[in-house]
DNA sequence: GCGACAG
DNA sequence: ATCTTGTCGC
């Protein structure tokens, strides 16, 4: 996987001194402006101001957002006058005259977007399995770059949990909407493949084809692995609910792709779509045989697991009565 | 105040 | 997702 990152970093070195550029900007020639907030995080964390000139990149109105490095703000100010940026009350003057935007960049997110849309022709929505009698809940907890995520293997008949599987990876990859299943994709391959057990169906943490390229991070997972599984967001990414009650169609383009349902005394509804090898009414058949609060079971204690996880970086003690298994 | 796009 | 105290409600 590309290292963003760095690709970012090299980006905001072609800024010229005497130039500004926007957060913007840079994710148009990372590929796609939806980074704009991600190349804001990144800058943040940029760990060789000056070397790395961060503080030539300024919001798209003129002020001068934020400056985490030594001197804050004020540093930033500073910087770009000295670099002949004329700057008032914190805002460059005359941006357009200042703006850099010409950047050499083979805008990596669109080979992501190319990725995405080959998995997406993959996709099969069609249920494979007759009795999804096991579930596998998926879900990951973020240290900084630390990731902690969890399988918990849910049998669905007796209504209990059997097992835990949790990992420990460094992530890269930043969070950036839509492309979500880059950044967890590698954690949960881990979770999945290092189990020696195998659910029937897998109920991941995010969306399937209620995308806007049909490939949310449970289609992704679902193809990849080859791999049935079911999407479970807890808000919704895009899309329009249709109808009443407390299960509600979300259609998307035309097409009926997931449902909005309300379980327990839920207030907001859970969006739910088929991953891969599963149909639309499925997936909402197995997310309503476990529902017992707003979040599905599996998920939901899979989320207590890897938060567990996360606390106590790995040093985890047995919880549930279940059994808990460390993959390295 | 609006826009506000999963985790 | 994470950063966060006490507080509210079932």
């Amino acid at each position: 996987m590309i290292n963003l990152r760095e690709y970012l970093y090299n980006l905001v070195k072609q800024i010229p001194r005497g130039r500004v550029s926007t957060y913007s900007a840079l994710a148009e020639a990372l590929g796609d402006v939806r980074a704009r907030r991600a190349v804001a995080r990144m800058l943040a964390e940029n760990p060789r101001p000056i070397i790395v000139p961060c503080h030539r990149v300024v919001m798209s109105d003129g002020r001068l957002g934020g400056y985490s490095a030594e001197g804050g703000i004020q540093r930033k100010a500073e910087l770009l006058m000295a670099e002949g940026v004329p700057i008032r009350n914190n805002r460059v003057l005359n941006l357009e005259k200042h703006l850099f935007t010409e950047f050499r960049t083979e805008k990596p997110l669109k080979r992501l977007r190319a990725e995405q849309e080959r998995l997406a022709r993959l996709v099969r929505i069609e249920d494979i399995v007759e009795n999804t009698r096991t579930i596998g809940g998926i879900d990951i907890s973020y240290r900084g770059d630390v990731a902690y995520a969890c399988m918990l293997l849910y049998d669905s008949v007796r209504g209990k949990p059997l097992t835990a599987y949790c990992s420990r990876t460094i992530v890269s990859f930043p969070y950036i909407p839509t492309y979500l299943a880059f950044r967890e994709y590698p954690a949960i391959e881990m979770v999945v493949r290092g189990a020696d057990e195998k659910p029937d169906i897998y109920m991941i943490d995010g969306n399937g084809i209620l995308h806007p390229l049909s490939i949310g991070v449970a289609s992704h997972v679902g193809v990849s692995l080859g791999i049935p599984t079911v999407g479970v967001a807890k808000r919704m990414l895009c899309g329009e609910v249709r109808g009443a009650g407390k299960i509600r169609k979300v259609v998307l383009k035309g097409k009926v792709v997931g449902h909005a349902a309300l379980f327990g005394r839920a207030k907001k509804p859970v969006y739910i779509s088929p991953g891969h090898l599963v149909s639309v009414e499925g997936a909402l058949r197995v997310v309503c045989g476990v529902s017992r609060h707003r979040v599905p079971e599996p998920l939901r204690l899979a989320h207590i697991m890897a938060n567990n996880c996360r606390k106590s970086d790995m040093r985890l003690l047995p919880e549930f009565g279940l059994k808990i298994k460390i993959i390295k």
